[in-house]
This record gives C-alpha cells, structure tokens and sequence, in this order.
DNA sequence: GTGAAAGCGCTAACAT
DNA sequence: ATGTTAGCGCTTTCAC
C-alpha cells in the first residue's frame, strides 16, 4: 500500500494545464469560471479526495475553529460532564476541541495555557485551578485576552478577570438545600467543605449561612468542618459526632458526601432519621451507594454546552463589541433516601 | 486596555531595519549573526514578548505536533482514566491533544475523523466506537494510515488495521477471574455481558471459557447472560437466579457488575456466601458499593500512557519503518468483599 | 555578517 | 474566462 501523498491546488493546475487561481476558484464555484471548466476540475478534486490544507488557510485567515479547553481534573464526575457539553455543541458547529488538565495546579495551568496559544486557538473555555485560585494570578488570563484571544469561564471563576463566564448558582443551591433541612425539622445542620479555597466553595458557604441567618439559627463555626491537608474528613467528622450534636450535614461534594455518609453510618446513627446528608454534584457515587445520597446537580452538561455557545457566540461577531456577560446556571435538588420528605 | 496584536518577525526587522531573514536567524541563534545584533534582536524580541507563529511553521514543517483522540464514551470510568494517561504523557513531550468523542457512533467517529483530520494532526489514539466494532467497517482506518497519518488503537481494536496497538489482557482478566472463583469453591458460574459486541466482550468470554474447560466444568449457554436493547439486566437475571444454581457471577463492565450486585441482594442472597461477583474495570463504583466489589483493575492511565509513548515514538522516528506492534496490559485482581478468600 | 528570494498551500485583488 | 501577483509568517538556500 503507497502512501497517497495528499493532492494540492497545484498538482490538480498541472493536470490540467491551467493556474493554481483558477482551480481555487473552480473549487469554490466562482462565477468567473465557465461551466465545463468547473465541472472537469471539481469532478477530478473529488476523485482524488481533494482536502484544502486547513493549516495554509488558518495561516491565512488567522482563524483555526479551535477551542482551547483547560479543565482542572477530569476524573471529577462534574467536569466530565461539562466536558461532554462542550464536546457536543463543539462538534455541531464545527469546531475543534484541543484540551488538557491543569491538574489543580497553577504552573500546569499557566503552561498548558502557553502550549494551547502556541498552537493558535480562537478562544478558550476553562476554570480555574484550584491552585490558581489560592495564589490569586490571574495574569495568565489577563494577558491572554488581551493578547485578543477571548476567554469564557465556567464554575470556577474570579472577578478579577473580564470575561463571559458561566456559574452554577452555588448560593442559591446551598441556600435550597439548607431550608430543605430546616424545613425537614433539622436544627443543627454541619457544613462538610473541602473546596474552602474555590470560589464556588465560598458561595456555597454563604448560602449555608444565609438560609440559617433568616431562620433564626446561629451559625456555629465548629459546624464548619474544613477538610485540608491538614484535617482530614474522617477525624473531623469523628470529633464533631463525638462533640456536638448534629441533625444534618451539608457536603460540598460528592467525595466527601460519600466519606461522610460512611462515618454517620458506622457510628451507628440511622440516616435520615438521625442525620440528613446533602451533597453537591449529582455524579454516579450517590446514586449507587445505600442509602442514596440526595444531591444538588449542577447541569453539567448543560453548563458545558452554554459555556461553548457563548464563546463561539463571540468568536463569530467579533465585530460587536458586546460587554461580557456571566450565565447563571440553577441548580436542583434531587431527592433520595438521605433525607427527610417534606411535610406538607 | 488595548489589544497588542502578536509581534512578527516583520515587526522586529523593521525596528531595527534589517531583513526578515535576519531577525529569523539572531532568534534562531545563527552563526551567521554578529554578537550583538544577536543580543539586542533577542532581548527585543523578549520584551516584546515575541512568540513565532506556530500556524506558519506547521505549514513549513507539515507537522502540528498535535494527537487526534477519539474516545467512544468518556463518562465511561475507564476510558476517562485513560485520557489521563494520554495527556499525561502528551503535555510532558510537548504535543497537544486535540479530542472528540464518537458517542459509541459509527457515523460520528467517521466525521469526528474527519473532521480532526482537517485540522491537520500528526497521528490519531483511539479506541473503536460500539457501532463500527458491529460494522465491521473499518475502512476510514485504513484511508487515515494510507494518508500517511499513523494510528495508536488501545481497548478496542481490530485485527483488519496494521497499526500499533495497545490493549489489555481481557483473555487472561476473565481467565484469573474465572479461576478465582473456582479455586473458591464456586461452580456454576454465569457471565453478564453487555458488550458481546465488542472485541474486548469477545475475548473476555474466551478466557472464561477457557478456565471452565481446564477445570473440567461444562460450559453452560444458560449462565451466559447477554444483556443488550431486547433484553435487559434485571430480567435476565431474575430468570437464571430463579431457574438455575449459580454460585458465582462476571460481570464484564462496571456498571453491570453493580447492577448484578443489587438484585443478587434483593433477592435475598448473601454476598459472598452465597454468591460470589466479580466485576471488569476498576472503577469508583465498585469501591464503593456495599459491599465492595471485587474487580479486574486494567490500567487504564498507563495503557494510555503507553499509547501515547508508541504514538510519539513513531512520530519521532519517521524514516525507521519499524513494523507495528502490540502491547498487552495485564490485568490484576483486586479483591473486596464480594469474593470469598483463597484457601491456602 | 546580512539580505534577497523562493516556497509551504491557499485566497483575492488585479490584470489580460 | 483565465492568469498574475502578492501576501499570510516563517525558514532556508544562495548571493553579496
């Protein structure tokens, strides 16, 4: 089998005795080109499996349909599932994904980000690591968009930077599912946090807050679990059970609602009866583990396809200067066997 | 905040009113540059953060550095470990990935092929959707690698392609797997499969027929459960638990072993007492079931690590026409709770 | 030591 | 209706 070296322009000109410029133009159906001419040339093109060669035409458009794509760990259930939304909408419209994981970390991320602009992308879609987020540079982002490669940024963002971005309404969801407790007839409602560096782990925080604030319930730090390389969950969960007493545990994500299910559990408390657990991410784990967990889902997908509609949004009307714009994505509650059914 | 346009070698040259050609050979380091018009071309271009157009050496080069990568499904555990591997190994050695998922389509795998292939990459990793390994149409493979452009295929591949290939020891998985039980004093043992249609299925079932015929048990049509759109899980495992013995079950994918371990429980069966299980791929599932179940760890960062090692090996190395190879991942066991010990 | 020119594959403005 | 030319950003002979 011989390598069919792929055909250009000019190997389809000198078959035919014309200039490379009339079979551009016969392949892209000028009218300056007279009909049997066209028809020779686009019927041998097909023949032999003419591809115009995209990198000589991005050199010269200065456009790739690309989408650069940095996602803090693909093994979390939720960007892989945002990853499947952008994946979709990507591929309907064309466009080329080029990704990679930034690990958590902020050197992995600033250079993944160098490696992707080097290989020259329209845009990215990304959130932040949670490294990244500790350190507070943002001026790999900063540089980039002014650089004049758009960014649009979802979940974990920051302020600091001017860009589209799509959240999930973290607050609000925390918010929902604390009343849910309270309204279950939960009092003392623990807070299991490992993501206290995230911004969406701040947001989460505050929502917690705000719903107990509004029912009259002082918020008590030592309800506040944050788990860390220094803490971990298992001793905080213990010491908490141990100390204090605790109807209700609010997870920020699905490892550690999982982790925290386990040691209620074995300390022999019965959930829902004794303790309620909720937890962010509606991933694979709390559905299958007994009892299922009651979860607040984020949409990934959902987020991942309106993250990539707006950058390509923006990547086709480059012309208008549109302010950027951040999309609120709601979350809900879906009910399982960790908590309480409402009353009615 | 203005946008600075990237800066070309055009820029620098005329800045210091030398030719294109020179600015290129003082960055390049050339002998043929003087000392200082060396330095003071470098040190602007540093400042001025000067980056070489990749898009134009990729037309020069006729190469990206850039892998393809199809995956069939990745909220399949499996295969998201894999991706790990793969860009593990890419982001150390300096290429970029480029990803689309197939969806288990024959069709979108052709397009996604396509489409990757329009943005010119130096070589494809995938492993085969559902839908082709069903076809049996394997001919875009084939039209890739006569283009010039190798392929790495890992998990799923096809003998009909000459390519490098890395996949796991399915045979040999099922096999030890099969062994386990028996040596565990189980006998009738049934098999759960929702994926006969794929190679990896196929050979799974070789390796556990091969371990029933060694120990002298007759293989039993009725134990081999194919779950697929006309017959789904539950029921069939409600008619073999109901009408036959069964003291041991392999499931071939994660999902189906969970399943298999829910309505073994409902039926009210001790695991592993009365019935052993065993599940393929490693994944969070399985750890976290109750009980945990004992499964067949694959590999899967590594297998994509080494796919990506074979892939740049043979990128990187062009003129030697080494034949192709194929690389065998073992599988090891990983024993839980669903599986009785090993006598000793 | 420096520069002019060709070429990678293609498009588009401008001849003929 | 077809061809010429320049240019996208860069490298690489080959002259000077």
């Amino acid at each position: 089998m011989t390598k069919k070296k792929r055909i250009t322009l000019k190997d389809i000109a000198n078959e035919f005795n014309v200039s490379i410029a009339t079979v551009s133009k016969a392949l892209n159906d000028s009218y300056e080109i007279s009909a049997k001419t066209k028809s020779k040339i686009q019927q041998y093109a097909q023949k032999h499996h003419y591809k115009p060669n995209s990198i000589a035409l991005n050199l010269q458009n200065r456009k790739t349909k690309t989408i650069g794509v940095i996602i803090p760990n693909i093994l979390n259930h939720f960007f892989t599932k945002v990853f499947v939304g952008i994946e979709k909408v990507a591929t309907e419209k064309g466009y080329n994904l080029i990704t990679c994981i930034s690990n958590e970390s902020y050197e992995k991320e600033v250079s993944a980000m160098e490696l992707l602009k080097n290989s020259a992308l329209d845009g990215f879609i990304l959130s932040i690591a949670e490294e990244t987020q500790i350190k507070q540079n943002f001026s790999h982002f900063q540089n980039t968009i002014n650089q004049g490669i758009p960014i649009v940024m979802f979940d974990r963002v920051t302020d600091e930077i001017e860009c589209d971005k799509v959240i999930v309404n973290d607050k609000e969801g925390a918010y929902n599912a604390t009343n849910y407790f309270i309204e279950t007839g939960c009092k003392n409602i623990a807070i299991v946090s490992t993501i206290h560096n995230l911004s969406v782990g701040k947001l989460r925080l505050q929502g917690y807050k705000k719903a107990l604030q509004e029912a009259n319930i002082p918020v008590d730090e030592a309800l506040i679990l944050k788990v860390d390389e220094f803490h971990d969950i298992d001793t905080l969960l213990k010491i908490v059970l141990d100390s204090k007493k605790v109807d209700a545990m609010l997870c920020l994500e699905e490892d550690s609602a999982v982790s925290t299910l386990r040691m209620v559990c074995s300390k022999g408390y019965k959930v829902p009866e004794d303790i309620s657990i909720i937890g962010f991410t509606n991933g694979v784990l709390p559905r299958h583990v007994t009892p299922a967990i009651t979860t607040i889902s984020q949409h990934g997908i959902y987020l991942g396809e309106t993250a990539t509609k707006m950058l390509i949004e923006r990547l086709e009307n480059e012309d208008s200067e549109t302010s950027h714009t951040t999309k609120v994505i709601k979350t809900n509650l879906i009910e399982r066997d960790t908590t309480k059914p409402l009353p009615y």
